[in-house]
DNA sequence: CTTCCTAAAGACCGATCAGTCCAAAACAAG
DNA sequence: CTTGTTTTGGACTGATCGGTCTTTAGGAAG
Protein backbone atom coordinates (compact mmCIF):
# COMPACT_ATOMS: atom_id res chain seq x y z
CA UNK A 1 0.00 0.00 0.00
CA UNK A 2 0.98 3.56 0.56
CA UNK A 3 4.46 2.99 1.94
CA UNK A 4 5.96 6.33 4.19
CA UNK A 5 8.98 6.89 2.49
CA UNK A 6 10.27 9.49 4.57
CA UNK A 7 9.35 7.06 7.89
CA UNK A 8 12.78 7.57 9.73
CA UNK A 9 12.98 11.12 11.25
CA UNK A 10 9.14 11.38 11.99
CA UNK A 11 7.81 10.75 15.63
CA UNK A 12 4.14 10.61 15.17
CA UNK A 13 2.69 9.16 18.14
CA UNK A 14 -0.99 9.60 16.83
CA UNK A 15 -1.91 6.55 18.62
CA UNK A 16 -0.67 3.60 20.51
CA UNK A 17 2.83 4.07 20.54
CA UNK A 18 5.61 1.09 20.13
CA UNK A 19 5.79 -0.81 23.65
CA UNK A 20 9.22 -2.58 22.39
CA UNK A 21 12.06 -1.09 21.38
CA UNK A 22 13.11 -2.07 17.80
CA UNK A 23 16.94 -1.67 18.26
CA UNK A 24 16.39 -3.73 21.43
CA UNK A 25 15.04 -6.35 19.95
CA UNK A 26 16.98 -6.03 16.70
CA UNK A 27 20.05 -6.73 19.54
CA UNK A 28 18.47 -9.43 20.67
CA UNK A 29 17.91 -11.01 17.53
CA UNK A 30 21.40 -10.87 16.60
CA UNK A 31 22.59 -12.88 19.55
CA UNK A 32 20.32 -15.72 18.22
CA UNK A 33 21.41 -15.84 15.10
CA UNK A 34 24.88 -15.14 15.89
CA UNK A 35 24.59 -18.38 18.69
CA UNK A 36 22.61 -20.51 16.26
CA UNK A 37 23.48 -19.34 12.40
CA UNK A 38 20.74 -17.69 10.14
CA UNK A 39 18.59 -21.52 8.75
CA UNK A 40 19.14 -22.56 12.98
CA UNK A 41 17.48 -19.88 14.62
CA UNK A 42 13.62 -20.49 13.71
CA UNK A 43 10.97 -17.75 14.14
CA UNK A 44 9.94 -19.67 16.91
CA UNK A 45 12.83 -19.21 18.77
CA UNK A 46 13.52 -15.78 17.63
CA UNK A 47 10.33 -14.46 18.72
CA UNK A 48 10.76 -15.49 22.28
CA UNK A 49 14.42 -14.33 22.14
CA UNK A 50 13.21 -10.48 21.09
CA UNK A 51 10.22 -11.06 23.49
CA UNK A 52 7.52 -9.43 20.99
CA UNK A 53 4.76 -10.80 18.62
CA UNK A 54 4.90 -12.58 15.35
CA UNK A 55 2.96 -9.52 14.29
CA UNK A 56 5.11 -7.11 15.52
CA UNK A 57 8.09 -9.22 13.66
CA UNK A 58 6.49 -8.95 10.70
CA UNK A 59 5.30 -5.50 10.67
CA UNK A 60 8.33 -4.40 11.97
CA UNK A 61 11.19 -5.90 10.34
CA UNK A 62 9.53 -7.50 7.05
CA UNK A 63 10.50 -11.40 7.11
CA UNK A 64 12.82 -13.25 8.50
CA UNK A 65 15.43 -12.77 5.67
CA UNK A 66 14.95 -8.78 5.98
CA UNK A 67 15.18 -9.41 9.63
CA UNK A 68 18.61 -11.25 9.08
CA UNK A 69 20.14 -8.68 6.57
CA UNK A 70 19.04 -5.91 9.57
CA UNK A 71 21.21 -7.74 12.25
CA UNK A 72 23.93 -8.36 9.13
CA UNK A 73 24.24 -4.42 9.21
CA UNK A 74 23.86 -3.75 13.06
CA UNK A 75 26.84 -6.79 13.64
CA UNK A 76 29.27 -4.29 11.62
CA UNK A 77 28.06 -1.30 13.27
CA UNK A 78 29.22 -3.48 16.58
CA UNK A 79 32.79 -4.45 14.93
CA UNK A 80 32.88 -0.30 14.08
CA UNK A 81 32.41 0.54 17.75
CA UNK A 82 35.45 -1.93 18.47
CA UNK A 83 37.40 -0.82 15.50
CA UNK A 84 37.20 3.09 16.60
CA UNK A 85 37.86 2.29 20.29
CA UNK A 86 40.77 0.31 19.55
CA UNK A 87 42.17 1.81 16.20
CA UNK A 88 41.12 5.13 15.40
CA UNK A 89 42.65 7.26 18.30
CA UNK A 90 44.97 9.87 17.00
CA UNK A 91 47.65 8.24 16.28
CA UNK A 92 47.39 4.02 16.39
CA UNK A 93 50.58 2.24 16.77
CA UNK A 94 51.31 -1.94 15.90
CA UNK A 95 50.15 -2.14 20.08
CA UNK A 96 46.70 -0.86 19.14
CA UNK A 97 46.29 -3.79 16.33
CA UNK A 98 47.51 -5.93 18.93
CA UNK A 99 45.31 -4.97 21.48
CA UNK A 100 42.19 -4.63 18.97
CA UNK A 101 42.72 -9.09 17.95
CA UNK A 102 43.30 -9.91 21.84
CA UNK A 103 40.10 -7.80 22.64
CA UNK A 104 38.53 -10.04 19.35
CA UNK A 105 40.03 -13.05 20.69
CA UNK A 106 38.61 -12.46 24.34
CA UNK A 107 35.42 -11.33 23.23
CA UNK A 108 35.15 -14.94 21.57
CA UNK A 109 36.13 -16.89 24.43
CA UNK A 110 33.75 -15.22 26.76
CA UNK A 111 30.88 -15.66 24.66
CA UNK A 112 31.25 -19.55 24.09
CA UNK A 113 33.13 -19.75 21.35
CA UNK A 114 30.25 -17.93 19.02
CA UNK A 115 32.97 -16.23 16.59
CA UNK A 116 31.98 -13.96 13.97
CA UNK A 117 28.45 -13.87 12.57
CA UNK A 118 29.94 -12.54 9.17
CA UNK A 119 32.22 -15.67 8.76
CA UNK A 120 29.41 -17.73 9.32
CA UNK A 121 26.81 -15.64 7.21
CA UNK A 122 29.55 -16.52 4.55
CA UNK A 123 29.44 -19.88 4.79
CA UNK A 124 25.65 -20.67 5.59
CA UNK A 125 24.38 -18.14 2.79
CA UNK A 126 27.12 -16.80 0.65
CA UNK A 127 27.00 -18.68 -2.53
CA UNK A 128 22.97 -18.59 -1.74
CA UNK A 129 21.95 -14.95 -1.05
CA UNK A 130 24.41 -12.43 -3.37
CA UNK A 131 23.06 -9.82 -0.96
CA UNK A 132 24.55 -11.85 2.34
CA UNK A 133 27.69 -12.20 0.01
CA UNK A 134 27.94 -8.06 -0.34
CA UNK A 135 27.28 -7.62 3.36
CA UNK A 136 30.01 -9.86 4.52
CA UNK A 137 32.56 -8.48 1.45
CA UNK A 138 32.05 -4.97 3.04
CA UNK A 139 32.67 -6.15 6.40
CA UNK A 140 35.76 -7.16 5.58
CA UNK A 141 37.12 -4.57 3.56
CA UNK A 142 35.73 -2.17 5.96
CA UNK A 143 38.16 -4.18 8.03
CA UNK A 144 40.94 -4.26 6.09
CA UNK A 145 40.65 -0.70 5.69
CA UNK A 146 41.10 -0.24 9.24
CA UNK A 147 44.44 -2.37 9.76
CA UNK A 148 45.51 -0.37 6.63
CA UNK A 149 45.05 2.94 8.15
CA UNK A 150 46.62 1.87 11.20
CA UNK A 151 49.68 0.25 9.32
CA UNK A 152 50.22 3.23 7.30
CA UNK A 153 50.41 5.48 10.90
CA UNK A 154 52.65 2.51 11.83
CA UNK A 155 54.40 2.47 8.91
CA UNK A 156 54.83 6.42 9.13
CA UNK A 157 56.14 6.10 12.34
CA UNK A 158 58.82 3.75 11.60
CA UNK A 159 57.54 0.84 12.95
CA UNK A 160 57.33 -1.58 10.02
CA UNK A 161 59.69 -2.96 7.61
CA UNK A 162 60.72 -0.85 4.87
CA UNK A 163 59.40 -3.45 2.08
CA UNK A 164 56.33 -4.44 4.23
CA UNK A 165 53.18 -3.96 2.29
CA UNK A 166 50.05 -2.50 4.25
CA UNK A 167 47.24 -4.04 2.16
CA UNK A 168 48.68 -7.51 2.10
CA UNK A 169 49.69 -7.71 5.89
CA UNK A 170 45.80 -6.10 6.69
CA UNK A 171 44.60 -8.75 4.30
CA UNK A 172 46.39 -11.57 6.05
CA UNK A 173 45.05 -10.01 9.68
CA UNK A 174 41.48 -10.07 8.30
CA UNK A 175 41.97 -13.93 6.43
CA UNK A 176 44.01 -14.79 10.12
CA UNK A 177 40.54 -13.41 12.06
CA UNK A 178 38.14 -15.71 9.87
CA UNK A 179 40.27 -18.57 10.36
CA UNK A 180 39.98 -17.82 13.91
CA UNK A 181 36.71 -17.89 13.46
CA UNK A 182 36.55 -21.46 12.57
CA UNK A 183 39.00 -22.88 14.73
CA UNK A 184 37.13 -21.23 18.00
CA UNK A 185 33.78 -22.62 16.76
CA UNK A 186 35.34 -26.14 15.83
CA UNK A 187 36.30 -25.76 20.11
CA UNK A 188 40.01 -25.33 19.51
CA UNK A 189 41.88 -24.96 23.32
CA UNK A 190 41.99 -21.01 24.58
CA UNK A 191 45.65 -22.31 23.94
CA UNK A 192 45.69 -22.79 20.86
CA UNK A 193 43.50 -20.00 20.14
CA UNK A 194 45.83 -17.49 21.67
CA UNK A 195 48.56 -19.30 19.98
CA UNK A 196 46.67 -18.61 16.21
CA UNK A 197 46.39 -14.78 16.99
CA UNK A 198 50.08 -14.23 18.28
CA UNK A 199 51.31 -15.93 15.23
CA UNK A 200 48.91 -13.72 13.15
CA UNK A 201 50.48 -10.84 15.03
CA UNK A 202 53.83 -11.98 14.38
CA UNK A 203 53.91 -11.07 10.41
CA UNK A 204 53.83 -7.32 11.39
CA UNK A 205 57.36 -7.99 12.71
CA UNK B 1 0.96 -42.27 -16.86
CA UNK B 2 2.91 -43.78 -19.98
CA UNK B 3 6.42 -43.25 -19.14
CA UNK B 4 9.09 -43.07 -21.39
CA UNK B 5 10.58 -46.21 -21.34
CA UNK B 6 13.46 -44.69 -22.64
CA UNK B 7 14.24 -41.91 -20.16
CA UNK B 8 16.81 -44.12 -18.22
CA UNK B 9 19.54 -45.29 -20.95
CA UNK B 10 20.80 -47.99 -19.40
CA UNK B 11 18.41 -48.92 -16.66
CA UNK B 12 15.17 -50.76 -17.14
CA UNK B 13 12.31 -49.27 -16.23
CA UNK B 14 11.90 -51.00 -12.53
CA UNK B 15 16.19 -51.09 -12.13
CA UNK B 16 17.08 -53.92 -10.54
CA UNK B 17 20.16 -54.84 -12.29
CA UNK B 18 22.68 -52.96 -9.98
CA UNK B 19 23.13 -52.81 -6.68
CA UNK B 20 23.87 -49.37 -5.97
CA UNK B 21 27.69 -48.12 -5.02
CA UNK B 22 27.72 -46.97 -1.32
CA UNK B 23 30.87 -45.00 -2.10
CA UNK B 24 29.70 -43.35 -5.26
CA UNK B 25 26.34 -42.24 -3.23
CA UNK B 26 28.65 -41.20 -0.06
CA UNK B 27 30.55 -38.84 -2.78
CA UNK B 28 27.77 -37.95 -3.99
CA UNK B 29 26.12 -37.04 -1.09
CA UNK B 30 29.22 -34.73 0.10
CA UNK B 31 29.34 -32.76 -2.80
CA UNK B 32 25.58 -31.82 -1.97
CA UNK B 33 26.79 -30.95 2.05
CA UNK B 34 29.62 -29.05 0.48
CA UNK B 35 27.67 -26.86 -1.56
CA UNK B 36 24.88 -26.58 0.69
CA UNK B 37 25.99 -27.62 4.35
CA UNK B 38 24.17 -29.46 6.64
CA UNK B 39 20.73 -28.30 7.18
CA UNK B 40 20.63 -26.58 3.67
CA UNK B 41 20.54 -30.48 2.27
CA UNK B 42 17.28 -31.62 2.51
CA UNK B 43 16.70 -35.40 2.44
CA UNK B 44 14.97 -35.03 -0.88
CA UNK B 45 17.69 -33.25 -2.29
CA UNK B 46 20.31 -35.97 -0.78
CA UNK B 47 18.10 -39.02 -2.44
CA UNK B 48 18.01 -36.74 -5.90
CA UNK B 49 21.69 -36.63 -5.63
CA UNK B 50 22.93 -39.81 -4.51
CA UNK B 51 20.06 -41.58 -6.64
CA UNK B 52 19.22 -43.77 -4.23
CA UNK B 53 15.97 -44.60 -2.41
CA UNK B 54 15.29 -43.40 1.22
CA UNK B 55 14.83 -46.82 2.17
CA UNK B 56 18.45 -47.72 0.86
CA UNK B 57 19.70 -44.25 2.23
CA UNK B 58 18.11 -45.33 5.99
CA UNK B 59 19.28 -49.01 5.71
CA UNK B 60 22.61 -48.05 4.44
CA UNK B 61 23.71 -44.94 6.17
CA UNK B 62 21.66 -44.58 9.43
CA UNK B 63 20.14 -41.07 9.00
CA UNK B 64 21.63 -38.13 7.73
CA UNK B 65 23.65 -37.17 10.71
CA UNK B 66 25.26 -40.35 10.41
CA UNK B 67 25.53 -40.13 6.67
CA UNK B 68 27.16 -36.27 7.35
CA UNK B 69 29.73 -37.78 9.67
CA UNK B 70 30.46 -40.69 6.96
CA UNK B 71 30.70 -37.58 4.33
CA UNK B 72 33.27 -35.53 7.05
CA UNK B 73 35.32 -38.80 7.01
CA UNK B 74 35.03 -39.03 3.32
CA UNK B 75 36.30 -35.43 3.39
CA UNK B 76 39.22 -35.77 5.13
CA UNK B 77 40.07 -38.55 3.22
CA UNK B 78 39.90 -36.47 0.61
CA UNK B 79 42.44 -34.23 1.80
CA UNK B 80 44.78 -36.74 2.58
CA UNK B 81 45.52 -37.71 -0.69
CA UNK B 82 45.53 -34.44 -1.63
CA UNK B 83 48.49 -33.99 1.33
CA UNK B 84 49.93 -37.30 -0.07
CA UNK B 85 50.72 -35.67 -3.77
CA UNK B 86 51.83 -32.77 -2.74
CA UNK B 87 53.51 -33.03 0.53
CA UNK B 88 54.39 -36.76 1.42
CA UNK B 89 57.53 -37.33 -1.31
CA UNK B 90 60.44 -38.19 -0.11
CA UNK B 91 61.88 -34.73 0.43
CA UNK B 92 59.07 -31.94 0.89
CA UNK B 93 60.53 -28.76 0.79
CA UNK B 94 58.77 -25.01 0.23
CA UNK B 95 58.30 -25.58 -2.85
CA UNK B 96 55.61 -28.27 -2.36
CA UNK B 97 53.79 -25.77 0.73
CA UNK B 98 53.42 -23.49 -2.28
CA UNK B 99 52.26 -25.88 -4.84
CA UNK B 100 49.73 -27.00 -2.24
CA UNK B 101 48.19 -24.06 -1.35
CA UNK B 102 48.11 -22.95 -5.22
CA UNK B 103 46.10 -26.26 -6.31
CA UNK B 104 43.67 -25.73 -2.95
CA UNK B 105 43.13 -22.66 -4.17
CA UNK B 106 42.90 -23.69 -7.69
CA UNK B 107 40.45 -26.02 -6.28
CA UNK B 108 38.07 -23.83 -5.04
CA UNK B 109 38.02 -21.27 -8.13
CA UNK B 110 37.45 -24.37 -10.16
CA UNK B 111 34.05 -25.88 -7.80
CA UNK B 112 31.93 -22.65 -7.66
CA UNK B 113 33.80 -21.20 -4.43
CA UNK B 114 32.40 -24.22 -2.64
CA UNK B 115 35.46 -23.83 -0.17
CA UNK B 116 35.87 -25.90 2.88
CA UNK B 117 33.76 -28.30 4.27
CA UNK B 118 35.44 -28.52 7.40
CA UNK B 119 35.19 -25.21 8.14
CA UNK B 120 31.39 -24.63 7.23
CA UNK B 121 30.79 -27.68 9.63
CA UNK B 122 32.51 -26.16 12.16
CA UNK B 123 30.63 -22.41 12.27
CA UNK B 124 27.46 -24.26 11.66
CA UNK B 125 27.33 -27.24 14.02
CA UNK B 126 30.60 -27.01 15.89
CA UNK B 127 28.74 -25.22 18.86
CA UNK B 128 26.11 -27.98 19.00
CA UNK B 129 27.39 -31.20 17.60
CA UNK B 130 30.07 -32.25 19.95
CA UNK B 131 30.90 -35.12 17.36
CA UNK B 132 31.04 -32.56 14.29
CA UNK B 133 33.35 -30.46 16.08
CA UNK B 134 36.10 -33.15 16.98
CA UNK B 135 36.13 -34.33 13.35
CA UNK B 136 36.84 -30.71 12.46
CA UNK B 137 39.81 -30.38 15.11
CA UNK B 138 41.03 -33.57 14.00
CA UNK B 139 41.15 -32.46 10.72
CA UNK B 140 42.89 -29.02 11.14
CA UNK B 141 45.17 -31.00 13.10
CA UNK B 142 46.42 -33.92 10.14
CA UNK B 143 46.39 -30.63 8.35
CA UNK B 144 48.95 -28.75 10.92
CA UNK B 145 50.73 -31.77 11.24
CA UNK B 146 51.20 -32.72 7.49
CA UNK B 147 52.48 -28.92 7.19
CA UNK B 148 55.02 -29.01 10.20
CA UNK B 149 56.72 -32.41 8.84
CA UNK B 150 57.25 -30.56 5.43
CA UNK B 151 58.28 -27.26 7.39
CA UNK B 152 60.84 -29.62 9.81
CA UNK B 153 62.31 -31.00 6.27
CA UNK B 154 62.40 -27.30 4.71
CA UNK B 155 64.52 -26.42 8.02
CA UNK B 156 66.72 -29.53 7.80
CA UNK B 157 67.33 -28.17 4.09
CA UNK B 158 68.11 -24.75 5.42
CA UNK B 159 65.16 -23.37 4.00
CA UNK B 160 63.53 -21.74 6.83
CA UNK B 161 64.62 -18.88 8.84
CA UNK B 162 66.87 -20.50 11.83
CA UNK B 163 64.10 -19.13 14.49
CA UNK B 164 61.15 -19.61 12.84
CA UNK B 165 59.14 -22.07 14.50
CA UNK B 166 57.32 -25.26 12.26
CA UNK B 167 54.29 -25.44 14.48
CA UNK B 168 53.43 -21.64 14.68
CA UNK B 169 53.89 -21.96 11.09
CA UNK B 170 51.42 -24.96 10.15
CA UNK B 171 49.13 -23.52 12.39
CA UNK B 172 49.26 -20.02 10.48
CA UNK B 173 48.72 -21.35 7.22
CA UNK B 174 46.04 -24.14 8.46
CA UNK B 175 44.19 -20.63 9.68
CA UNK B 176 44.88 -18.71 6.59
CA UNK B 177 43.21 -21.75 4.84
CA UNK B 178 40.14 -21.48 6.60
CA UNK B 179 40.39 -17.87 6.47
CA UNK B 180 40.32 -17.94 2.65
CA UNK B 181 37.24 -20.56 2.65
CA UNK B 182 35.42 -18.14 4.16
CA UNK B 183 36.64 -15.28 1.82
CA UNK B 184 35.93 -17.77 -1.36
CA UNK B 185 32.36 -18.01 -0.41
CA UNK B 186 31.89 -14.76 0.45
CA UNK B 187 32.75 -14.09 -3.04
CA UNK B 188 36.03 -12.00 -2.71
CA UNK B 189 37.22 -11.86 -6.31
CA UNK B 190 39.67 -14.59 -7.75
CA UNK B 191 42.60 -11.51 -7.35
CA UNK B 192 41.86 -11.15 -3.90
CA UNK B 193 41.96 -15.04 -2.98
CA UNK B 194 45.80 -15.18 -4.92
CA UNK B 195 47.10 -12.51 -2.63
CA UNK B 196 45.35 -14.02 0.70
CA UNK B 197 47.27 -17.46 -0.64
CA UNK B 198 50.67 -15.70 -1.36
CA UNK B 199 50.59 -13.57 1.69
CA UNK B 200 50.07 -16.77 3.29
CA UNK B 201 52.58 -18.29 2.27
CA UNK B 202 54.83 -14.98 2.97
CA UNK B 203 55.56 -15.74 6.54
CA UNK B 204 57.74 -18.61 5.68
CA UNK B 205 60.33 -16.03 4.12
C1' DC C 1 10.53 -73.79 -8.80
C1' DT C 2 11.05 -71.49 -3.79
C1' DT C 3 13.41 -68.73 -0.47
C1' DC C 4 15.96 -64.85 0.82
C1' DC C 5 17.86 -60.48 0.33
C1' DT C 6 17.95 -55.97 -1.42
C1' DA C 7 16.25 -52.15 -3.75
C1' DA C 8 12.75 -48.83 -5.63
C1' DA C 9 8.69 -46.21 -5.12
C1' DG C 10 5.86 -43.86 -2.58
C1' DA C 11 2.31 -43.52 1.02
C1' DC C 12 2.34 -41.98 5.43
C1' DC C 13 3.75 -39.94 10.00
C1' DG C 14 4.08 -36.12 13.42
C1' DA C 15 6.64 -32.11 13.81
C1' DT C 16 8.11 -27.91 12.38
C1' DC C 17 8.86 -24.43 9.09
C1' DA C 18 7.91 -19.36 7.52
C1' DG C 19 4.25 -16.58 6.94
C1' DT C 20 -0.83 -14.81 7.19
C1' DC C 21 -4.84 -13.59 9.50
C1' DC C 22 -8.05 -12.43 13.11
C1' DA C 23 -9.80 -11.00 17.60
C1' DA C 24 -9.33 -8.55 21.52
C1' DA C 25 -7.00 -5.47 24.25
C1' DA C 26 -4.14 -1.23 25.13
C1' DC C 27 -3.39 3.28 24.46
C1' DA C 28 -3.21 8.14 22.30
C1' DA C 29 -5.48 12.02 20.31
C1' DG C 30 -9.50 14.55 18.80
C1' DC D 1 -16.76 9.31 24.38
C1' DT D 2 -15.02 7.82 19.42
C1' DT D 3 -11.54 6.83 16.22
C1' DG D 4 -7.27 5.03 14.88
C1' DT D 5 -3.11 2.48 15.58
C1' DT D 6 -0.30 -0.99 17.64
C1' DT D 7 -0.04 -4.50 20.73
C1' DT D 8 -0.38 -9.60 21.94
C1' DG D 9 -1.74 -14.30 21.37
C1' DG D 10 -3.31 -17.78 19.03
C1' DA D 11 -5.53 -20.02 15.09
C1' DC D 12 -4.44 -21.22 10.68
C1' DT D 13 -2.12 -22.11 6.14
C1' DG D 14 0.49 -24.88 2.83
C1' DA D 15 4.82 -26.61 2.45
C1' DT D 16 8.56 -29.15 3.89
C1' DC D 17 11.20 -31.40 7.23
C1' DG D 18 13.40 -36.07 8.79
C1' DG D 19 12.00 -40.55 9.41
C1' DT D 20 9.04 -44.99 9.16
C1' DC D 21 6.50 -48.28 6.79
C1' DT D 22 4.33 -51.11 3.17
C1' DT D 23 4.19 -52.84 -1.30
C1' DT D 24 6.26 -54.53 -5.25
C1' DA D 25 9.93 -56.13 -7.88
C1' DG D 26 14.65 -57.88 -9.26
C1' DG D 27 18.05 -60.86 -8.80
C1' DA D 28 20.99 -64.89 -6.40
C1' DA D 29 21.20 -69.23 -4.35
C1' DG D 30 19.36 -73.59 -3.03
Amino acid sequence: MVQNIHALPEVRSVSRPKTFDPDEALERAMHLFWERGYEGASLRELLEAMEISRQSLYDTFGDKRQLFLRVLSRYRALVSVLIDDHLERSSPTLASLHGFLQYYLAQILQTDRRACLMAMAALELGLRDEEVATHVRDYLESLELAFVRVLRAAARAGELRDDADPVALARSLVTSLMGLSVSARAGLSRTALRQIVTTALSILE
